[in-house]
DNA sequence: ACTTTTGCAATACACTTGCATCGTGAACGA
DNA sequence: TCGTTCACGATGCAAGTGTATTGCAAAAGT
């Protein structure tokens, strides 16, 4: 073999370059050409390690998801030994949340991919499994009867502030009260519950 | 004054072409020519209608926000007279989430435009607006304390259900459980304070 | 009847797009 | 040292993009 090369680290360095393109000019300028620039490569590279844009795309997409869970669980991790329950499912969510600059870009590029998917099913599929994975994590955490109604309502919450959060509706803050009072709803409903 | 035509009325034909489009293909796939040959007629009427893309754009985002609204105001006008703030709200949610086809439509045409907006400020503005005064509506529904926390919250539940509705991962009857199971708590939970 | 105004079609233009096809240089195995 | 294999750059191409321009028919005012 000839030159050794790293290919997986190119292949990130140029979905970086898309996800800032992405980022700044939505997805629609999202092209070879841009992004190939925004890298400081030349066009054909891109090409050499894609084949085709869409596959650039579901790489870039897979390379998002990888991330935000790895913030995830470091987030976590960050936690110490055997946290509540519901502080354990509120750093998870403030650690998907688009709070900081980087999750934002990341946030940012997550809802370009979201319209991208919406017509494409083949990689609407990977958004949904990703949805179910998370939907089993958080009804784990939540006490009581009604999980899945009540996991399913948090993780759509999360989804909503996050969207609401990107498009400058909601300060950090406001999200934040609106999680943290979510959060007493659901846990404190179980508690009155149990505890009666 | 040559040939009487209401304008108002062939530009609603061609944004209605053009939203087809973009549930169909995304908006990525809107182009004028695209549009024009949905709306079966030429790309230079298109044209004459909107000097620049962008208007179009702008244009069928205020026919989707304008036709949402009138779906909400036709549903609570439904409910007849002096419903409980629980079931109005939740009418007035049901009715924007993509529940039916045709909302299911406007709803990827929203996703789409709610990409479009992330980079185009000045659209996000229009936006921001809308979400302001859902909230403000929302807010004088839900009893007691903590009204803006909980009203951001049932605004967020409601875009996140949208999406993941659109997504393909909540069935409509999930999405509404996920629903009911929240307003349970956030009116319950009033209920509860109020009632001690 | 004549001019003006308007609705609309057609075309032209300068770009950009994704992708295919070359060419080249360099690293390795033989 | 030769040949193969791979990384990468350059160029080309057909298709599609938004927009400006032109042309023309018809309706209204005068």
């Amino acid at each position: 073999m000839p030159k050794k090369v790293d290919r997986h680290e190119r292949r990130t360095l140029i979905a970086d370059a898309l996800m800032r393109v992405a980022a700044r000019q939505g997805v629609e300028a999202v092209s070879l050409r841009h992004v190939a620039a925004e890298a400081g490569v030349s066009a054909g590279m891109v090409q050499h390690y894609f084949r085709t844009k869409d596959e650039m795309m579901a790489f870039a997409m897979a390379v998002v998801r990888e991330r935000t869970q790895v913030r995830v669980t470091d987030a976590i991790a960050r936690l110490g030994d055997d946290p509540s329950p519901r502080l354990l499912l509120r750093t998870m969510i403030a650690a998907v949340l688009p709070l900081t600059e980087e999750s934002c870009a990341d946030g940012r590029v997550a809802l370009a991919f979201l319209a991208y998917a919406a017509v494409r099913p083949e990689v609407a599929a990977g958004m949904r499994e990703d949805t179910g994975q998370m939907l089993d994590a958080v009804a784990g955490l939540i006490p009581a009867h009604g999980r899945e109604e009540y996991a399913a309502g948090v993780l759509a919450l999360m989804e909503g502030l996050g969207i609401h959060l990107l498009g400058g509706h909601y300060t950090a803050e406001q999200a934040l009260a609106a999680l943290d009072a979510h959060l007493d709803l659901v846990f404190g409903s179980a508690e009155g519950a149990a505890g009666r």
